[in-house]
DNA sequence: CGTACCGTTGAGGTGAGTCAAAGTAAGTGG
DNA sequence: CCACTTACTTTGACTCACCTCAACGGTACG
């Protein structure tokens, strides 16, 4: 958020008011920082530490979304919509999260177009939802969608080793990962299982390494290498 | 878009502006307005007819979002993203679609912070991947989805008869219902076919009769009424 | 050192995908 | 107005990825 407050160039009493409104918390492992269905009233930004955001459907099914990690908004959807939260936001370690409450954002938002913006392109680019739908993908095969999930978090969940490869370290249970696939845990250790015979991808727990990146990608776009 | 001026109140001479950057251009049967992966430069608004926005995923399968129809905005994700379009639109009927370049919409964002918060509300309450991920539940059933479809499209596409049922006049094929609700046009005629034998949803063609809304609603909800 | 959760493995069943082919509707041009 | 092309829709037979249920080993924590 201060990313924000930085780039949209507000100026110093601006900045202030944003800082004198934050609360900060933490949280431990397994609490929820706000619940489906609760009212909106502000936007998160979380310090450190992973939250795991997750959506309970009409049948009651858990359905993950999106993992979030250090210097990113939580909340903000339903804050622009007006209405309840329609996931819960759970952590999945140790959290430190600042909060940001309603009437300081609206008046900064309604004085400094810019602010707005930030909004406006934060939304816009959301990966939530169209990741959520690429990871559950109805003809792709579970062992795809594990593959695409690594490539999602590597970013922000691997390191890379001096030979090209990839050290993981997921915050993810396997009922976690399985409900970002849309299938279920024993789907999950099944395919994990495969992948460690054929020492493609090796998991130890939640420990993770890739030796070929370049097999993961050639995997995942094999039926068709574009976009 | 009109309709987002007035509610933001603005000027006169703020409202001309938007009015004055306005084309309008109308689309045949099948005419694509703007192209995944084409560049966004405005934002445009359904006058009559009626859109598909569609998506194709890396493994080149066509997944449909969402059915856009008169007021609606189109493709203001992309716009505020500041990215090429992540989708297709295409029209399904004849249509008269408006289309608003980006400086005058920059220009008023900028200095009208109610005509800001009127995307910010837009961006945030899109009901497309939220919907297309209910569409596609992993765990739910063809006819279940589609019966879930027909809930969602209802509100637009269908009239009320005195005896408390519903007529459809969808403005999709079959291959699009199937795209979706991420299954094959095959599937959605078998069940379909199913329906209409039982006699609590009848098809004739594009034409859908359902009696007795109440059943639709107790089997979508079958597992969990909740939510 | 029990209780609870997480992870793994096995056996068995099925919804819906794939392929193939025929039937139907819609649009085009002479 | 009728042949002809093209696209959409339906039906059938076959197959399989993955869900479900069930049981058991492992690890954490009070």
């Amino acid at each position: 958020m201060r990313e924000f407050a930085r780039t949209s160039s507000l100026e110093a009493s601006e900045s202030q008011l944003l800082e004198r409104a934050r609360m900060t918390r933490s949280y431990r492992r397994g609490e929820v920082i706000f619940h489906q269905d609760e009212t909106s009233t502000g936007i998160y930004c979380v310090q450190s530490g992973h939250i795991l955001i997750w959506h309970k459907d009409i049948f009651g099914h858990k359905t993950a979304f999106r993992v979030a990690s250090s210097s990113e908004l939580l909340g903000y959807r339903s804050f622009f919509g007006e209405d309840v939260h329609t996931a819960t936001a759970q952590a999945l370690t140790v959290c430190h999260i600042c909060y940001y409450p309603r009437p300081p954002l609206k008046n900064l938002i309604d004085r400094c177009p810019n602010f707005a913006w930030q909004f406006l392109r934060t939304l816009a680019r959301d990966r939530g939802p169209p990741d959520a739908l690429l990871l559950r993908g109805r003809y792709t095969p579970v062992r795809i969608r594990l593959i695409l999930l690594l490539l999602i978090l590597k970013d922000r969940y691997a390191k890379s080793t001096r030979d090209g490869g990839l050290i993981f370290q997921l915050p993810l249970s396997r009922g976690d990962i399985a409900s970002m696939l849309g299938t279920r845990p024993e789907s999950v250790a099944r395919i994990i299982k495969e992948l460690n015979q054929q020492g493609t991808i090796v998991f130890h727990g939640r420990k993770v390494t890739v030796t070929n990146l370049a097999i993961l990608y050639e995997e995942a776009n094999l039926e068709n290498g574009l976009d």
